[in-house]
DNA sequence: GCAAAAGTGTTTCATCTACACCCATGT
DNA sequence: ACATGGGTGTAGATGAAACACTTTTGC
């Protein structure tokens, strides 16, 4: 699964199957596992056949192996997740794909084989993982704005959180560098531009601290 | 992978291995899926087949598929961890199995295969687990003290937790049932038993509960 | 009566929550 | 000048942390 981040919204990257079984229908992208190929390794070969892209955030997160849930034979299905900035590649068909694009992750209809029930494990799994580990940050661009990241968590965890508290829970974690630059041609007050500090974090996490996000409904 | 407690230590059920590859070495109990078998269902035999149990509590962990981390073929290990009440049954040497006994979680010394590696990701999992869902239930006696509750996270954390904010936090949630009995035969003041009250903890996680115990170090 | 673990209350401090107004920019 | 979102401070409530002593049993 390959999740992005854009106009306010959790995407989710389809292919839609140019061959039977489930021709036509929409489903996530993988392939198989050769021969001698590490499952991770398998993974990153696929994403990066499907974007392009290398050095991502990338997590198994289960496997599905139901009999019958693939109508040509027994295929096992070991799902991985990955968190992409959305605007590092322009999608475009190929393999088994007619069609590749970006979906909205909430109402994805119909897709092919148990697929739909593996994107829920994966939602499920993320909400979580953004609460208590600061993956977020994989989804936005190198410079993002406060408002930016909140409405990330809003989009994931489906609610409204209270701005002020926000903001003072995330600031006053200081994994946030103000980059000094902020928004321009926007018709309001610009807002500052802030970076992930990763150096940091893996020093906070080595002495105890533990990144937690709290779902503040407003 | 089998967890059990006893004795204020976390166990796991390894097996002493009968044959080549890594005849003689402690391994993780496990077999072959069948041709049409699901993958839980699968973990379910094992569990069966090793312990004569049912209906305990059983979760994929995740999958395993190095190339080479098995040394007469591609293996590709799907683990799962299951929880159970260690005096319900008494283990006993099959199959594959030379020896099958109880160790200590830590200090488990050289383990067949890379199943060091999966004990320690299955170890982290239930580090987190049993802080966020009410898991820890599953490893103690249907009737158990606080003190023995407690002792069960201390197992696990590898820590000392401090015992009136303990009792008072898990009192609190309201998920023990007070059973009007106490421990037989101690040679001290006998502990009022309790047991987890399942049904009220998923009343509780539909209005919006969140399990969640604090790491309060003494 | 002594040893051993069970059980309990309160104060302090930190964090969370709720809330309303001014600020900087583009048009 | 107005519309738009950016940005901030505080008081009150809640929860966490730290602490020592009394109780009940077996021997």
């Amino acid at each position: 699964m390959i999740f992005g981040f854009d106009e306010g919204e959790l995407k989710i990257l389809l292919i839609k199957r140019k061959e039977a079984p489930e021709e036509d229908k929409w489903a996530l992208p993988g392939y198989f596992v050769e021969k001698e190929e590490a499952l991770d390794a398998a993974a990153q070969r696929v994403l990066r056949q499907m974007t392009g892209l290398e050095d991502v955030y990338l997590e198994q997160l289960a496997t599905f192996g139901q009999p019958g849930r693939h109508a040509l034979g027994r295929v096992i299905t070991v799902a991985y997740y990955s968190l992409v900035k959305i605007d590092d590649f322009e999608p475009k068909a190929a393999g088994l794909a007619r069609e590749v694009t970006w979906h909205t992750v909430h109402n994805l209809g119909d897709l092919a084989f148990d697929h739909a029930e593996i994107v829920a494990v994966a939602l499920k799994q993320l909400r979580e993982s953004i609460r208590l580990r600061p993956v977020g940050f994989e989804l936005l661009p190198p410079a993002f704005t406060l408002t930016e990241l909140q409405h990330l968590y809003e989009a994931i965890w489906e609610t409204e959180l209270e701005k002020r508290n926000f903001r003072k829970k995330i600031l006053a974690m200081n994994l946030l560098r103000d980059l000094g630059q902020v928004q321009q041609n926007v018709a309001h007050r610009p807002a500052k531009l802030y970076e992930f500090d990763e150096s940091r974090y893996r020093a906070l996490e080595k002495s105890g601290f533990n990144f937690e996000v709290k779902e503040n409904r407003r």
